[in-house]
DNA sequence: CCCCGTCCTTGACACCTGTCAAGAGTTTGT
DNA sequence: ACAAACTCTTGACAGGTGTCAAGGACGGGG
């Protein structure tokens, strides 16, 4: 009976939670980009729910409520970003041409997924006095952290270096130079990439040793 | 008679200008402590106002609205901090001892002037979405930038070195560094000054060179 | 003494916010 | 075809926001 009946329902109840799961990522998507536009103190339910086809209800019957949203949105982009710079890694075949790939896959992203960045620095300013922010901006933090690390290891190892300096600052300085270079090309600054490509070009260089 | 007369108006006319100037300051004493506290999406006009010993009506008294106060504020705080570090570098005798009282003076100001760093971050943050902040943080990050050149030309200076970036790259980096410390030392990391002390101590080594 | 300018309070305004209950509209199972 | 479950809309709520006009309190000059 059991073996019968319950798969039938498993198969039932999967097609709705993937419809459900499915519109929570709809409407997720149109936060996101709300969020990337307006920054997080401009954005409002109602100003989200003019993004997608339905009215401002609808979010809490898909979200429990404001804060459940947001982080379910931030997890989402997080898958899409923490592991941008590793087919990088995968694809150079020695030092030069990974720290060249490296610098070219940091200015594009600034370019092409700019509210985005824009919005992890707002989220990460926030949690400095949102306590209620520190656990899932600290577990970002540690992800891109890991990432940026992976790049400064492959390229000790193709360039028979060391590193020169714990995992933390090393992206602490990358994280600063790529903020910085993101402000001015928000404000419209040309020479923004260039410096992000040069300065980039030059920490790898400084956070690896002989 | 305008001899007699006019140098009495002006000492009037005078009094009168310091008393309202006198009062602006205290008013936006209290709202920048505010401000640093709250942050600036959580910052309210009443809230403000309970903190001083005026009803919220005074601040449009003494400011025309928002964003005036809030300007004049950031205006004053940069006066505080923005020559921090350059009696560090008029006391020090050699490279070693200019490294070495930076980074305390670093570390000194991140335990000690918490709130208001995390202020500038998060206003920084504010002005990526807001271009009427733009003009008064890019002020400040400049005058910024050329407040840790001075220390890094005086390092090189007194240590027989060439600076090795450019200011906007070696400001980026020492940035980025700091921001990360104050975040952990914020969240309660106890590790977070003893990293930023280290961190600065490699940096100022690396954005010069022999 | 009274008047007038300065300083400050009070109370209101229009608007926006997150939240939620009540009920439509739609789909689904029987 | 009927009923039940799911999906979504509507409208209201309590509270907060910046702003400003009206007026009270105070103090020095006529």
């Amino acid at each position: 009976m059991t073996q019968v009946v319950e798969p039938e329902l498993d198969r039932f109840e999967r097609s709705r939670v993937d419809k459900f799961e499915s519109r929570r990522g709809e409407l997720a998507d149109a936060t996101l980009e709300t969020l990337g536009e307006l920054g997080f103190a401009r954005t409002s339910l109602r100003v989200i729910a003019q993004r997608t086809a339905f009215s401002h209800g609808v979010l809490h019957y898909y979200f429990r409520d404001k804060v459940e949203l947001i982080t379910f949105c931030v997890r989402r982009y997080k898958e899409h970003c923490v592991t941008r710079y590793d087919e990088v890694v995968a694809q150079a075949t020695d030092a030069d041409e990974l720290a060249l790939m490296f610098a070219d896959a940091l200015v594009v992203t600034m370019q092409e997924d700019t509210a985005m960045h824009r919005l992890w620095y707002d989220m990460r300013a926030q949690a400095m006095f949102e306590p209620a922010l520190r656990p899932t901006v600290a577990d970002l933090d540690r992800q891109l952290e890991e990432m940026i690390w992976r790049v400064v290891k492959a390229y000790a190892v193709l360039g028979g270096r060391t590193t020169a300096v714990p995992s933390l600052t090393a992206y602490a300085v990358y994280d600063g130079l790529f903020e910085n270079c993101l402000s001015r090309y928000l404000a419209g600054d040309e020479a923004a990439s260039d410096q992000l490509r040069e300065g980039a070009g030059w920490l790898i260089t400084t956070v690896t040793k002989a």
